[in-house]
DNA sequence: CCGCCTATCT
DNA sequence: TAGATAGGCG
């Protein structure tokens, strides 16, 4: 399906790129891919020059690709520019995928929307939706089956939630207070490098939702009068479950230090790692549960003389909710592992 | 305007 | 399913 043949048509004339960036390696990397995709490249190194290219040249771009760099004048300058004075679309790529520096300069336009538009007026496509990534380095022009020509650009790295991760999420949880635990706060506590307070935010949302679960369930299983407890208080969790999990945990995790990294990003292709891991079956769903530890509890489940939720065990814990009332389940709770995580997928470590 | 939260997307 | 993204709202 990845043929080349998107340029099999189009042979009169050439779409006309011009690449502003100052970047020496880079450059030819993107001019050289957006040549091989038989577009016309002309390459200046400043916005400067570009508009100086501009002027001589006119209209006879079809594009601009600029960088969306510090220096003098930066790509979103430019572009704004361009658009005026030219009415040429203009592409702004950056590999700066931090302090939202993209945003900024798209002001309320969204990421799509941006690149869709200006895709779609320079290279007169259909309006395929692949998704092209604002960030990092261009990739190369691929088909569409309606021969339409669009952009793919590695797509953004994933974080992966490892126990480690999560724990120091649980332990920031912890010292914040749950109560008072927000998105911000969690990730000023955690001190990773490159996690982003939306992928706590993310996480913590997840992180409630399985709480939720895990209450309701239990509380309708355990004292089915007193649900009042689990819905005012969600702070409350019985020690049975705690000890559970704890127990759970250990045994499966118990030296995860085989994991050296805290933070594992990965990329686009889900074709290994977390979808292998998944396609296992249902005990690796256990392993890749956001919540294996309940230790945010702790203290308050102490004083919490439950027992009886007895049977939150892994099997029921990723389990889905719908209805476990009645659940017999012949399903016996086992939970066999190969051996913690085995990562054959792609990902980037960040040390810490 | 920030950022939290929910819904929705991939 | 997990994690990312968008939009609403305080």
């Amino acid at each position: 399906m990845e043929v080349e043949t998107h340029m099999s048509f189009r042979t009169a004339e050439k779409i006309s790129i011009l690449v502003v960036n100052d970047d020496a390696t880079y450059l030819p990397v993107v001019a050289g891919l957006l040549k091989k995709c038989n577009y016309q490249v002309v390459t200046v190194k400043y916005p400067i020059d570009a508009l100086s290219k501009l002027k001589i040249k006119g209209d006879s771009f079809d594009l601009v690709v600029t960088d969306v760099h510090k220096s003098d004048m930066n790509g979103f300058e430019l572009q704004q520019v361009i658009t005026q004075a030219f009415e040429i679309p203009v592409l702004s790529m950056s590999a700066d995928d931090k302090e939202g520096t993209i945003l900024k300069g798209l002001k309320g336009v969204s990421v799509d929307d941006q690149r869709d538009q200006g895709l779609c007026t320079a290279l007169q496509v259909k309006r395929g939706k692949k998704p092209v990534h604002e960030k990092s380095a261009m990739k190369l022009g691929k088909q569409g089956k309606d021969n339409s020509v669009n952009f793919v650009l590695p797509t953004k790295s994933q974080i992966i939630w490892t126990e480690p991760l999560h724990n120091t999420f649980l332990e920031a949880i912890r010292n914040i207070g749950f109560d008072k635990a927000v998105p911000k706060k969690i990730h000023e506590h955690m001190k990773v490098p490159g996690l982003t307070r939306e992928n706590v935010a993310s996480h913590w949302q997840k992180y409630r939702i399985y709480l939720r679960r895990v209450t309701d369930a239990s509380s309708s299983i355990q004292v089915p009068d007193i649900n009042l407890a689990s819905r005012a208080n969600q702070s409350t969790i019985a020690s049975g479950t705690l000890g559970k999990h704890r127990q759970f945990h250990q045994e499966n995790f118990g030296v995860q230090s085989s994991v050296p990294s805290l933070l594992i990003h990965t990329t686009g292709s889900r074709t290994s790692g977390l979808q292998h891991l998944k396609n296992k079956g249902k005990e690796v769903d256990v392993v890749l549960d956001p919540v294996r530890n309940f230790s945010v509890f702790h203290n308050v489940s102490a004083m919490q003389g439950s027992q009886g939720i007895g049977d939150l065990s892994a099997s029921s814990m990723n389990q889905r909710n719908d209805q476990p009332h009645q659940q017999n389940n012949e399903d016996e709770a086992h939970v066999n592992f190969d051996g913690g995580f085995n990562q054959d997928m792609e990902k980037e470590n960040y040390l810490q």
